[in-house]
DNA sequence: AATCCGTGGGA
DNA sequence: TTCCCAAGGAT
C-alpha cells in the first residue's frame, strides 16, 4: 500500500477519491465474457490465464480469440505444449505477430513442466523469472489466477489512471507515478477481479477516443472528465516512423506444385519464421539489381505490383519475382520445396504470405 | 534507457 | 491516406 500521500500532477480540487468498490460493482454487472476468463465464483485456470496474457500482449482481444481456441485444442495442457515440437508452436502462432512471444511461450511451458512439475508458480517473483513473463504479466497472472494482490499496470490502467488524476507527465516517464497511483487504488479483496475490471473499463468505457464517461462508474472522481480533457490523456512522446525499406522476394514454383521456402534466423525480425528466399532490406535497394541475388538460375519474371507492409518501426516494399522450374530442380542450401497445398499450415508471417500470394498469382 | 519486435482495424 | 492503437518483454 501507499504509505505517504502521493502528489498527482495537479491538485484535485473537486474530485473525491475513486472507490474500488464502485468499480467492482460495475464489473459484476458488465464484465465481458471471454474464453479464458472463469465464470463468476469459479477458479481461474492458470494455464488459460497465462496463455491468454501472452497472446494479449500488444494484441487485440478480437485477434487473440481464434488463436486462443486453436492453441487450447492443439495443446490442451502446459505439459503437452512443452512436449510439442517448436515448429508446431510457431505454425500455430503464425499471423499473430511478435514471434519472440511464441518462442518464449514454448520455453516457458518447458520450464514449468520441467522445473515446476507442470504447475505455474503462484507468486509474482516466481512468475517473473519465467521466459516471456515481465512485470505486467506476472502481476496479472498472480492476481487473476492466484488471487494475490498485485499492481497490474497495462495500457488500459495507464489510460484510466492518468485520466483519473490528470497525470501531466508523459509516457514512458510517467510509469513509476502511474504504478504508485494504481497501488493506491488496488484493494486487498478481489485483486484479480479488480485488475480485470480496470482492463474492461479501459477497453469498453475509458477508451482512447470518445470515452463513454456517462457510463463510467468513476465519472464523479475523474479529474479529466471534470475538466473535459479526457482524450488528452495519457500524454505521450511521439515517436518517428522509420524510412521506407526495399527488398526482393523470389517465389520459385516447381512443376510438382511446390514452392521454395527457407527458415529465417532464430532471433530478430520474424525470427524462426518461414519465408521465400529474398534479399536483405535496405533504404536504397534497387529492384533492377535483384536478379543477381536470386537463389537459383531460372527465367525470373517480375510480378506486377509490389507487397507493401508496415512493421512497428519501418515500412517495407517488396518486389516479387517468380520462376517456374522443372520438378527435378534441387533445393539450394538452406532451402526446401514445400507443397503449395499445405502453405496454410506453414509458419509464414503475414508479410511473407503476401509475397508468396503475389508470386503465385502473378 | 532507448530500440526492437507484427498485425489488423478504426477514425 | 495516414496515423494511432491493442492485456509488453527482451536487450
Amino acid at each position: 500500500m501507499v504509505t505517504a500521500p502521493l502528489s498527482p500532477a495537479k491538485p484535485r480540487a473537486n474530485a473525491p477519491r475513486p472507490d474500488p468498490a464502485a468499480l467492482l460493482a460495475w464489473y459484476d454487472r458488465h464484465r465481458r465474457a471471454l474464453p479464458w476468463r472463469a465464470l463468476p465464483g469459479q477458479a481461474a485456470d492458470p494455464y488459460r490465464v497465462w496463455l491468454s496474457e501472452i497472446m494479449l500482449q500488444q494484441t487485440t482481444v478480437r485477434a487473440v480469440k481464434p488463436y486462443f481456441e486453436r492453441f487450447l485444442a492443439l495443446f490442451p495442457t502446459v505439459d503437452l505444449l512443452a512436449a510439442a515440437p517448436a515448429e508446431d508452436v510457431m505454425k500455430a502462432w503464425a499471423g499473430l505477430g511478435y514471434y519472440s512471444r511464441a518462442r518464449n511461450l514454448h520455453a516457458c511451458a518447458q520450464a514449468v513442466a520441467a522445473e515446476h512439475g507442470g504447475r505455474f508458480p503462484a507468486s509474482e517473483v516466481g512468475l517473473r523469472a519465467l521466459p516471456g513473463i515481465g512485470a505486467y504479466t506476472a502481476a496479472a497472472i498472480a492476481s487473476i489466477a492466484f488471487d494475490q494482490r498485485a499492481i497490474v499496470v497495462d495500457g488500459n490502467v495507464e489510460r484510466v489512471v492518468t485520466r483519473l488524476f490528470t497525470v501531466e507527465q508523459a509516457l514512458p516517464k510517467a510509469k513509476p507515478l502511474i504504478r504508485d497511483l494504481a497501488d493506491g487504488l488496488t484493494p486487498d479483496a478481489r485483486p484479480g477481479d479488480f485488475a480485470q475490471a480496470m482492463m474492461d473499463l479501459g477497453a469498453t468505457i475509458c477508451t482512447p477516443k470518445s470515452p463513454a464517461c456517462g457510463l463510467c462508474p468513476w465519472r464523479e472522481p475523474c479529474q479529466a472528465r471534470i475538466e473535459g480533457t479526457q482524450e488528452s490523456y495519457p500524454r505521450k512522446e511521439k515517436k518517428s516512423g522509420g524510412a521506407l525499406r526495399f527488398g526482393a522476394a523470389f517465389v520459385a514454383v516447381r512443376d510438382d506444385d511446390t514452392v521454395l521456402l527457407r527458415t529465417r534466423p532464430p532471433k530478430g525480425l520474424l525470427g524462426g519464421m518461414t519465408e521465400p528466399p529474398g534479399t536483405a532490406w535496405s533504404t536504397d535497394f534497387d529492384p533492377d539489381e535483384a536478379l543477381g541475388l536470386a537463389p537459383l538460375k531460372a527465367d525470373w519474371r517480375r510480378c506486377i505490383g509490389v507487397v507493401d507492409h508496415t512493421f512497428t518501426h519501418f515500412p517495407l516494399r517488396l518486389t516479387v519475382f517468380r520462376a517456374d522450374v522443372p520438378a527435378e530442380t534441387p533445393a539450394p542450401e538452406g532451402c526446401r520445396w514445400m507443397p503449395i497445398a499445405t502453405l496454410d499450415g506453414e509458419a509464414l508471417p503475414t508479410v511473407m504470405r503476401k509475397a508468396v500470394a503475389l508470386g503465385l498469382g502473378g
